[in-house]
DNA sequence: ACCCACAATGCAAGCGTTTTATTTTATTTT
DNA sequence: AAAATAAAATAAAACGCTTGCATTGTGGGT
């Protein structure tokens, strides 16, 4: 028994046709009569032949493979769009190269490179910012790249998203609405404009309908780590804040730790209200009011568009905004 | 400006020399002299030259690809060590086929089949339970596999876990040492071997080591989700258990809720001790008290000996066992 | 029977690399 | 300065498939 990995041309020899035919049975060609369809079968059966993605690629310039960039799979937030994004791959039988960046620029670059290099028919981004050489090897690309759960002021690229702005106004809104005047505002460097404009914007049309003043010492921009909760927690504290808005589920249940190890009753003496109802906001207790976010759609979706985009179909529109939805829960007051 | 994708004949034609030498320049083979691997690279940089990795990988049969099997990215424990496993695949240049398989049998044959129609040069697989077809692919594959956090009895392929039976014998003696004598052994299917075998074994031991009686009624087949904790809370308090050793953290997470939701003080009136010290046991309050397992080691280690069987190294052990720790947190009491 | 149209198949040229065997060039040795 | 050896470079054959084009087969219409 000669041992070498079987190929189409020996599953060709065996049925008695040619290689061309076998392509087309593998490949789901209709233009083969039913009887040589079987007889091929049969063989590829009896064979256990296993066509070579590699070769398919090489000759097909097509790999069924997408490169995901993701800061870092163990973050739940990032992680569950990841989970939309492979279900839908695997739907249209893609699949994901998965490579975390944590949000290294340098790594980006990198990672980007090495999955262009590996032909990756399309590109699905996640970060929190989009650096000015990523942006230029983005539109340097010929290959389909679409953003999830991330937002850039340059629209170049597909993205899908919701509207940050207004979901944390309305956040904002609420915690007003419960009779807070001081709301400290967390979020992640400012610089990037997920927080620097959509969030801020939201944050301050909030005080503005509210005709409460606008005060920058209420700002903090920190890591998201539940870790840094406690020290975060502090300087709220010292800001006298008697609510807060935080851009991150982790690093609000690490601030909700620390102000109920500090004391604190919540949600009567503070409140909370976070922005990514990953499955933490239900795990601590009381639990985190949040902005749900369809996090499980938004990398379902982002997939999807970059199905389309793959197959170059006609889009209307590649800059999406899906809906978002307020969750009322233990670290705010009941309205009514 | 001609728009075709340019080659490695392209970079050769315009430095000069034959193909063979640029591949060797590219592949940083030594047989070249300074001069002309300078003059290679210049043109590579000039027409920004980038080598097909999937021409590549059909002429050599090397992908620098591994596939990764996991149950779901979403879960904490699987994603801690689906990072350890990309970093150290980054550190040896290979990238990760991530799929998702929710511990589907049927997917996970058919994610497998592709990954190996894809050619990937290695594949870790993470699991509860292997099914005998599954198995029968692994033995029939040539691909080298590796288990992460997965124990198999039929110790075909590597491996890389902790000693889970001492591990749960550990941690159960810890709560007899309390003095508990009624501890509920909440885990995953018994008919998996890590629960079955490993971890139930670990369990009676203790058990028997402490000359109490092993009450079958205390053990208690689960999902693993937070959400389910209430529904076994519950059936662990008609077992009249004043505490449990918990398989898996969201779980635990969730158990701990319930208990306290229904008015029991932790740890004075229930004790809990869970076995993946992911990030969640870190968030709830009180903290859970957990085996201390080196998630991310353990996929860092499984990737390290994948690359060791890539590359056809002698290998000493195939079957590795980590160390662990035990963390009393707030769960548990205090000892001294 | 004969021609035509179309379905079914086969041929062979790529796809962009790596790699082996071979030739050319450079460096020693004597 | 020629011969022997080592180093560098080349030519061309894979790698396993897809696909455009050419060829053959098939049945219907006349």
């Amino acid at each position: 028994m000669d041992n070498h990995t079987i190929t189409i041309y020996d599953v060709a020899r065996e049925a008695g046709v040619s290689m061309a035919t076998v392509s087309r049975v593998v490949n789901g060609n209709p233009n083969v009569k039913p009887t040589t369809r079987k007889k091929v079968l049969d063989v590829i059966d009896r064979l256990d032949y296993r066509p070579n993605a590699v070769a398919r690629g090489l000759a097909s310039k097509k790999t069924t493979t997408v490169g995901v960039i993701i800061p870092d799979v163990t973050n739940l937030y990032f992680s569950s769009l990841a989970r939309g994004i492979d279900d839908i791959a695997t739907m249209y039988k893609y699949n994901i190269i998965l490579a975390n960046s944590d949000e290294n620029e340098q790594k980006e670059v990198q990672v980007l490179n090495t999955l262009l290099a590996k032909q990756v028919d399309g590109l699905i981004y996640m970060g929190h910012t989009i650096t000015d050489e990523l942006r230029a090897e983005f539109s340097r690309a010929k290959t389909p790249i679409v953003l999830a759960g991330t937002v850039d002021p340059d629209e170049q690229v597909g993205s899908v998203n919701i509207d940050y702005k207004s979901a944390t106004e309305e956040s904002v809104s609420e915690l007003i609405a419960e009779g807070h005047t001081r709301i400290a505002f967390v979020s992640g460097p400012l610089s990037e404009p997920i927080n620097g404009e959509h969030r801020l914007e939201g944050y301050k049309q909030a005080l503005k309908n509210a005709k409460l003043e606008y005060d920058p010492s209420l700002l903090i921009e920190s890591k998201y780590t539940h870790k840094v909760g406690g020290k975060v927690y502090k300087t709220i504290k010292e800001a006298n804040a008697t609510a807060v808005f935080v851009s991150d589920d982790e690093l609000a249940a690490g601030i909700l730790n620390a102000a109920q190890d500090d004391g604190l009753k919540i949600p009567e003496d503070f409140a909370i209200i976070t922005a990514n109802n990953s499955k933490i906001t239900e795990m601590v207790r009381p639990q985190l009011s949040t902005i749900v976010q369809p996090l499980y759609d938004i990398g379902a979706v982002a997939m999807r568009l970059l199905t389309k985009l793959m197959n170059k179909e006609e889009i209307d529109e590649k800059t999406i905004i899906l809906p978002y939805q307020i969750a009322k829960r233990g670290t705010t007051k009941e309205e009514d």
